[in-house]
DNA sequence: TCTTCGCACCAAATAATATTTTGTGGTTCA
DNA sequence: TGAACCACAAAATATTATTTGGTGCGAAGA
């Protein structure tokens, strides 16, 4: 029996500002929502139980660790069918560089994204180890320009 | 001056391990590196400072949250010019459920991330928010199915 | 080569923070 | 009405972060 969790206000706040702000002290937390520590760790726990917070992470500030280049990939397979695209998931999973990979709807079947250091290293990586999966039929990259959005918080309804 | 950072084995380990999770202890994390506490505490220190670890966030089941919907939208400008473009990125700032926005390369101009509760939340947003925008010329939408990597640890050179 | 400086480190003390415990009031349901 | 259950606050305790002082090593200059 899954236990069907219904968040209040409270919650809603709580979740948006660990989106925003993982780092914040139980204290901080406690005193922006109005509560005391105690109910207000309780409250996170049993988010964090729930699975409805399921990790926490460093962002990193890709330019300063030498990765310049970003891009999205739309990919076809050459076929639609399961083993297919179990085979190409599978050998995705094993690159490091591609850091999304969704199954969407429309004209391509896949879409990347993809990190590396420059042009060079993209075509290289694309060359080396993308390109030459078995099942792929088709891609088209969009190399990012400038990203003037990239929220780590979602808005909860 | 811009204090030319250069990042040793360790530093990228530390940087590693906190993309994957920022609630490890310092002394968790002193013990996976090979460190006492003191000096791993002052490079995490240090790159939080030097701007190379930018901030820290949870992350959370959108499904549980009750955003069910993900999708990714290949928009084009009227025209490429910087009003044009100035105007577009401002009015996507203000729509919370636009979590990206990217200038790319190729036949489109932008790609966006959106998130929403289902199809006719989606819809209304599209609808009322989106669509009309002035500069707004044509938008593709693709539906994420479903996502089979995500990762939140970018591979560091 | 010798000396000195500065850096990275460790161990241990201290300060800050998380977590647990205990008790209270308010709400629901039999 | 009253029994059981929550959600909460205050305070005690445990854990963790942070500071301090001291050591050794490597690089730069005499």
């Amino acid at each position: 029996m899954k236990p069907k969790i219904k968040l209040d206000k409270i919650d809603r706040r709580i979740l948006e500002i660990l989106q925003a702000n993982a780092k914040i002290t139980n204290a901080q937390l406690a005193n922006e929502i109005g509560l005391s520590p105690a109910p207000t760790l309780e409250r996170v726990k049993k988010l964090e139980v729930s699975g409805i917070i399921k990790s926490y992470h460093a962002t990193l500030n890709n330019e300063k660790v030498g990765l310049g280049v970003s891009t999205f990939v739309m990919v076809s397979l050459k076929g639609h069918n399961k083993t297919n695209i179990e085979a190409f998931t599978q050998a995705i999973n094993e690159i490091d560089e591609v850091i999304e990979c969704h199954h969407i709807t429309g004209s391509g079947d896949f879409i990347l994204k993809i990190i590396a250091q420059d042009i060079a290293a993209y075509q290289k990586l694309m060359l080396e180890k993308v390109t030459n999966i078995e099942v792929v039929d088709n891609m088209q990259s969009l190399v990012i320009l400038s990203t003037f959005k990239d929220s780590k918080v979602m808005p909860i309804p």
